[in-house]
DNA sequence: TGTACATCAGTGAACGCGCGTTCACTGATGTAC
DNA sequence: TGTACATCAGTGAACGCGCGTTCACTGATGTAC
């Protein structure tokens, strides 16, 4: 089960790091963040608890380092699904799409990047960046004179807790008969960024 | 602090089963429900941890009693608000009001009332219950000709899920520039609900 | 009226668990003289 | 070329904590005969 580890050479202990860090954040996205205790981490890396100690000061700097990682991968998602398209509803819609995505592929970091953050864990600008996508996103659409939109922060704003919420009760209540992803995007980008009519709103709409 | 407790004559043991489910409640509302633990709630009733059996088979039950609790609670007062409403769209609005009101004032409660639950806590129809207020709220508005809803069901989840984000990322979040929460409220149900121009939504959008 | 007994409302000590963290250490590997 | 020493990459045992839960008990109060 737990194959045997060699002691790393000299000079390159800092690989124990890595090791650390990926069972740290493998426990953490399958079990969720109460899961990740140091002493998990070191029976799933094959060491012993305190050689954690090394590499980080304590468990909640490991912990910081999982939230830096989550916020940062979700960033990237969300920002290479609205870099790929062109319009500025579509780009809307990817993002929103890729923000889902993320959270129901990887419920648990989003509950680390989302989650109540202790107030020992600092708040990096990555959480702040995604939200400044999702507002120019908006903004664009306004530009673009498909959005009466007067507010895009404001709207954006509840763009994102329409998501945040979705992506929570959809994990957390399965049982729900929840309609269709796409169609909840549709309603959340349509009602809350101010869309009017246009030809790719109206093919979206269409497909339902 | 802890006032000495004389044991309760006979016949009234019951008494304690409510000290307990009090002392329960108010950690749970204070702490979270992470600190209703029983040797917890034995401190603040002041019993023996143990005494605790005699009333409740294990903490899950009591965990299990607290969520019920809180669903009826907000259930109730949810109904209430839209109760006193006339017009369907004052109703929708105090509905959400009182929605967000309940979790601001009592966050732990509502993530006990809605956070994820143990397998091994049954789900009360009281949940489903206040979903078909709002539900019934979307479709009284189209019965009214105010909304243009054809799917009162997705709209009235979409408007719960963006409720839920609110409450969630507000109370989690209170860094964040917030704008006001019946602006937010505004938002959400007059973009998720189809509303179309009212009385009563002209009035107030005028308000901001 | 007295007394044995059952019941009730609890208590105190203990078990075993997993946790974060500290401490003194070990043993291999490189380096200075 | 040999050897003393420093450094590195860890380890094992232990501390103290709070937890849920079990167990055998205590002592007051009511009840049957």
């Amino acid at each position: 089960m737990m194959t045997t580890r060699s002691r790393n050479p000299r000079g390159e202990g800092g690989k124990l790091r890595d090791e650390i860090l990926n069972a740290a954040r493998s426990l953490a996205e399958e079990q969720g963040v109460q899961a990740m205790t140091l002493r998990g981490v070191a029976r799933r890396v094959g060491i012993a608890a305190p050689s954690i100690y090394s590499h980080f000061p304590d468990r909640d700097a490991l912990l910081s380092a999982l939230v830096d990682e989550a916020l940062a991968e979700f960033t990237t998602e969300v920002s290479a699904a609205m870099g790929a398209e062109t319009d500025p509803v579509d780009s809307l819609r990817a993002g929103c799409t890729a923000y889902l995505d993320f959270a129901m592929r990887r419920p648990n970091s989003c509950q680390l990047a989302f989650g109540p953050l202790d107030a020992n864990l600092t708040m990096t600008p990555s959480g702040t960046t995604a939200f400044e996508l999702l507002v120019n996103a908006v903004d664009a659409c306004v530009r673009a004179g498909v959005s009466v939109s007067t507010d895009p922060f404001a709207d954006a704003t509840a763009i994102w807790v329409a998501l945040h919420g979705y992506a929570i009760l959809h994990t957390t209540r399965p049982a729900f008969p929840w309609p269709p992803t796409d169609a909840i995007i549709g309603r959340i980008i349509h009602g809350l960024a101010s869309l009017s009519a246009s030809p790719s709103s109206r093919r979206q709409s269409q497909l339902r």
